[in-house]
RNA sequence: GCGGGCGUGGUGGAAUUGGUAGACACGCCGGCCUUAGGAGCCGGUGGCCGAAAGGCCUUGGGGGUUCAAGUCCCUCCGCCCGCACCA
């Protein structure tokens, strides 16, 4: 028995070092006959080790990588390191170690890890984003969009995390906080680099039609760019001679406007009370909702609050003068910052016109209610607006209305979008420094590619102290410029690290080219991602900024042609959580993947985190889970190790070739071909069901372990199953699957084509079929598979079970569904 | 409030097109083997009634469509995720 003893601590680095020294997972740019896949998980932040998170993200891709190699394909599945960031730099606060040192140290321990799990990797693409090789492409990136316009350095109202003490993206903050710190933010006027991702604002959502993705994760990118359809049109104020636009959404309401409303923070705030004797109450009403906390103001249920200016504006739909308010629920970075307030169809207008006794004006009506309560924010006909327009479906006055007021310029369609551009520059060291020298003479110059990679310094002090780091470092931050050789002064600020990962996926196609970012021909071989995977929590985040960095440089004829999207089809893993809440340190339910892989193997844990559940979802982690697939795997290595030793020194046949005679041999080869179906089935990318495809290849191993148990079994129909099994799970386990497979046949199953199932074997010569009466079921009979109709009526009805519920009862319907069932309706 | 998802045994889950609910696994119970162990093998396991044959009930609650509903429709409840004073 201890001779068939299923040892992983002995299996696995044997195949392991098979791999490494053939490099047989490394694939090169030049094209065959195979297709070419491009196989990508989301690339690793690395620091201490690899979590759980990891091994099911990489379990899946690898899963993935295998089966398309297995069908015939050419497979790019390479990895590298997310490297630059706040982590390792707060470390570095705390015990002097530099991000340098950690990040390597770090990314040695992933790499370890990413081996013993024996993951299929390309490693001669392998790259850290921190390196100056890497960073060197990042900075050109940078450059060719400055020049083209995208990037772009200007003052603005931005989110200033006071616990990391830099600006952060609008992306990075939430519920007012920022993602990584948790402290509240605050909005400090400061002059920042800016990304114009809103140019792209259209392709980003429109596009979202050409790729397939999680429909939830589509979904949080269209709300997140978040465009309305309406239109701009000017109030005015004659006295002071200031025009107002304001962006709505329902110009049919105009004549419905009571109000008008400024945002605290209005630029024209001041010109507009000076004089009016409203000075010191708008002033103070001005300050108390600046100082209040982006959370509290923006709370939802919030009572309306605001002042009265003294001030009056003209609608120009009906020359109407409308008081002009200044309130903290009108929001300076949304539209104009002024909005027309129609209280009888705007829930929020309503609420702030009730709070102040302003006018309400029904110009909407509900045809079903006319004189339903308001506010009313569905469609209707208008009332109480103009003689021209009253009468007329709300919808068909809208557009009516806005051609009028463009006739004269009074307002014109318009479009609006809560995407604002993307703010990269951070106040911190361990980034990838922004390649600008800023010169008296020549202002703001790019550093030409030659002299490119500006390099990070390395700096004694790592605190940030409402600066970058780098701007204490004078040799450094002093230079010339490049254009006319006078001095000039570094810029400082580093980039956030999600610039580093919006094109790492392109850099794989060519990771060795140190005369380019890439060749055109190397991203030809593979663009876009053929299956991407990673986590929800870059729904918005790494995936549209990757989007966005795809199209700006493909709009810069940098890409082939025809990309315009980088990842064709994503796949979004569910968390892994232990006792039903989420793995943390001070929670103390962490479940090292290390641990794990030392204890059970780095098959049992990569089958075990696939078998879970469906990978998309959330799972628990159980370590007795662990133990069956354990076990599972054990009987089928012991199988198979047993059968080949079995077949040894008796000519050995061909175990892909069965020659079986009884009728159990032949149910075993069935199954082998239904579990080949089944695998297959499941593999597919609508589906990625790898808990299913698992479960069928233990039904697989349940019936040869039957069959072995026998003594009876033809040894060349147990070899086929077992080989079958192995070549199926071979995906999701590897190690085990290649060494039985090889005791089994002598070759390697990872150079063996994806088995095919043979339709004769998957066509059943008998079923059984389901009798019922009335829908219920009272009995299940053998059948030949191709007896006809009037057969499988006659063979039903003479069941006795069924004939005690058909006595005495009139028989009204007879369904005959063949290959399934008869059902009797009876009164 | 808006948008999306989910709800099935003691547990994780399966049921791909409306056609046998509970595959596979965990756990539990019983047995075999080994004088030990987190080893191996066999059998049982949704609930209730029954010695058995078999019957009744069962996919969050209620209603509907259908010969037939976990699956489709309506409604209510609960949980999760995203967005949220976005004009």
């Amino acid at each position: 028995m201890t001779e068939y003893r299923y040892d992983p601590t002995e299996i696995e680095p044997r195949w392991q070092a098979i791999w490494a020294n053939e490099r047989t997972w490394e694939v090169s740019n030049t094209p065959d006959d195979r297709e070419s896949s491009y196989v990508l998980e989301m690339l690793p932040y690395p620091s201490g080790e690899p979590h759980i998170g990891h091994l099911k993200v990489y379990s899946v891709g690898d899963a993935v990588a295998h089966y398309h190699r297995r069908i015939g394909r050419r497979v790019l599945h390479p990895m590298g390191y997310d490297a630059f960031g706040l982590p390792a730099e707060n470390h570095a606060i705390k015990t002097g170690q530099a991000p340098a040192v950690s990040t390597a140290a770090a990314i040695a321990s992933f790499q370890e890890q990413f081996r013993r799990w024996g993951i299929s990797i390309d490693w001669s693409r392998e790259f850290a984003t921190c390196e100056p090789e890497y960073y060197r492409w990042t900075q050109w990136i940078f450059v060719q969009l400055f020049n083209a316009g995208l990037a772009y350095k200007q003052s603005a109202t931005v989110n200033w995390d006071p616990v990391e003490e830099t600006v952060l993206a609008n992306e990075q903050v939430v519920d007012g906080r920022g993602e990584r710190s948790g402290a509240l933010v605050e909005a400090r006027q400061l002059e920042q680099w800016f990304f114009r991702i809103t140019d792209y604002a259209d392709r980003l959502l429109d596009d979202l039609d050409t790729i397939t993705w999680p429909e939830h994760v589509k979904t949080m990118q269209r709300n997140w760019i978040g465009r309305s359809r309406g239109a701009q049109v000017t109030f005015r104020c004659e006295a002071l001679d200031i025009d107002f636009p304001v962006f709505t959404t329902r110009p049919d309401t105009l004549f419905g406007a009571t109000v008008f409303v400024l945002a605290p923070e209005h630029p024209e705030l001041e010109r507009l009370i000076a004089g009016t004797g409203h000075e010191a109450e708008v002033h103070a009403y001005v300050n108390h909702a600046l100082t209040e906390g982006n959370d509290v103001r923006g709370a939802a249920d919030k009572p309306k609050t605001g002042v009265f200016t003294g001030r009056r504006v003209t609608n120009p739909v009906n020359g109407e003068e409308l008081p002009v308010y200044v309130a903290d629920y009108v929001l300076m970075e949304y539209g104009t910052g002024a909005i027309m307030a129609v209280p009888a169809h705007d829930a929020r207008d309503f609420a702030f016109a009730q709070a102040y006794d302003l006018p309400i004006r029904r110009v909407i009506a509900d045809p079903e209610d006319p004189e339903g309560d308001l506010p009313y924010a569905g469609d209707g006909v208008l009332v109480n607006s103009s003689p021209e327009f009253d009468g007329l479906p709300n919808r068909e006055a809208l557009d009516r209305i806005l051609d009028w007021l463009a006739a004269d310029d009074r307002g014109h369609a318009s479009v609006n979008y809560r995407l604002r551009d993307w703010l990269i520059s951070r106040q911190r060291y361990w980034g990838c420094p922004i390649p600008i020298v800023n010169c008296e003479q020549c202002g703001m110059v790019p550093v030409p590619a030659d002299q490119l990679p500006v390099i990070l310094p390395e700096v004694e002090d790592y605190k940030p102290r409402g600066r970058s780091p780098l701007a204490a470092v004078e040799e450094w931050v002093a230079t010339t410029c490049p254009t006319c050789g006078g001095p000039a002064r570094r810029e400082t600020d580093t980039m956030d690290t999600f610039v580093d990962s919006s094109w790492y996926f392109l850099r794989y196609c060519d990771a060795g080219n140190t005369e380019a970012a890439w060749s055109p021909e190397a991203l030809a071989q593979w663009m876009p991602v053929d299956q991407y995977i990673g986590g929800v929590e870059h729904a918005i985040l790494h995936l549209m900024y990757a989007r966005f960095f795809t199209k700006a440089l493909a709009d810069l004829g940098l890409l082939p042609e025809g990309v315009q999207e980088p990842f064709g089809n994503l796949f979004t893993q569910g968390m892994i959580t232990k006792d039903g809440a989420k793995m943390s340190k001070s929670r103390g339910n962490v479940v090292s993947p290390a641990a794990i892989v030392e204890r059970a193997g780095a098959d049992t844990a990569r089958a075990y985190i696939l078998f879970i559940g469906p990978p998309d979802q959330d799972a628990d982690w159980s370590d007795e889970g662990v133990d069956g697939v354990h076990r599972f795997l054990s009987r089928l290595w012991r199988l198979s190790a047993q059968a080949a030793d079995a077949a040894s020194g008796s000519g050995a046949p061909d175990a892909s070739q069965p020659l079986s005679v009884s009728a159990a041999d032949l149910e075993l080869v069935r199954k082998a071909h239904w579990a080949i179906d089944k695998v297959t089935g499941d593999m597919d990318p609508a589906r990625f069901a790898f808990n299913t495809a698992i479960s069928a290849v233990m039904e697989l191993i349940n019936d040869c372990s039957r069959a072995h148990e026998s003594g009876t079994a033809d040894p060349a129909a147990l070899r086929f199953a077992l080989a079958t099994a192995s070549s199926l799970l071979f995906p999701f386990a590897p190690h085990v699957s290649s060494d039985a497979y090889d005791r089994l046949t002598g070759r390697r199953v990872w150079e063996e084509p994806w088995p095919v199932a043979d339709p004769a074997m998957l066509a059943r010569d008998v079923y059984e079929l389901v009798c019922q009466v009335n829908g219920k079921v009272r009995d299940r009979v053998e059948v030949a598979a191709d007896a006809p109709r009037e057969y499988l009526e006659a063979l039903a009805r003479g069941s006795e079970n069924v004939q005690r519920f058909l006595d005495g009862h009139e028989v009204v319907k007879v369904i005959v569904v063949p290959g399934k069932l008869v059902n009797f309706v009876v009164r």
